[in-house]
DNA sequence: CTACAACTTAAAGTCGACTTTAGGTCAAGC
DNA sequence: GCTTGACCTAAAGTCGACTTTAAGTTGTAG
């Protein structure tokens, strides 16, 4: 497959395949002259790729996870990860009640509300920053 | 309070609170010479803010919920912030069943799993960016 | 065989949320 | 009254993940 079959099939761009390639996360199988030709496998490690966008990690650990041959990801890091989401499901899940709650409550402004604060304060010390853009 | 209690009280830095309030979102109580000064209520409302940023809000969006008069937040985007967190929710746990299974399921590499195929089908498809940084 | 669409590279640009820097002002303690 | 540390502003820098641009090369349809 040529790049631009790569970039249809996977809704990347070109640049961002070359750019993933700069990066290391993924390889072209050779070139036809100047031009990358890849195998169809490509395909299945760039789902990887955005499987792992979406639970947040950077590209820079997936690279990490991306075992080197073949598609695969390392399974410690896997279960280390899942842990790491179980907390974000519960601090959202938290905020998502608070909220809902500040949303329906009688209280004139949500500050003069109870549970509203506690959501505040709440948002304020558990929870550390859920730093990524996915 | 001056600048540097409110960032110790706060834990942003004065920075911060110069550009939050470049961009509208704070307000000092006025200025002994230079020297802004602040009234306490806008810890109440930093720490508004701060919620607001761990719900996936950007600065911007966080300028328009914030009633400019008062301490306060717009009842109905915090309706459909709570309705747009329930999905993200959904998804987070689609996920972190399938990476649950995947790190421990028998096959000898992962994309050999259905169900961690069907996990990466489910990224690709339903799962629309959480862009975000917070 | 030629035209040209599609590829190539390196480098610079973008976006949001800040932080850092450079250069300046000033309230307060000695 | 003088020093100094904390404050001020405007502008530039940073980070991650790309995208865009500028300038050049080439496989391939006609």
């Amino acid at each position: 497959m040529d790049i631009a079959d790569v970039a249809k099939a996977s809704g990347l761009k070109p640049s961002t395949l070359r750019y993933y390639e700069q990066k290391g996360l993924i390889r072209s199988a050779g070139r036809h002259g100047l031009r990358r030709y890849y195998d169809p496998s490509v395909l299945e490690k760039l789902a990887l790729i955005n499987l792992g966008r979406h639970v947040g990690l950077s590209l820079d650990e997936i690279g990490r996870m991306l075992l080197p041959q073949g598609v695969d990801i390392d399974r410690a890091l896997l279960i280390a990860k899942t842990a790491e989401l179980d907390k974000q499901i519960a601090s959202m899940q938290a905020i998502r009640d608070g909220l809902h709650h500040a949303a329906h409550c009688p209280a004139p402004n949500h500050l003069a509300c109870p549970t509203f604060q506690r959501l505040v304060k709440l948002a304020g010390k558990r929870l550390k920053p859920l730093t990524h853009k996915i």
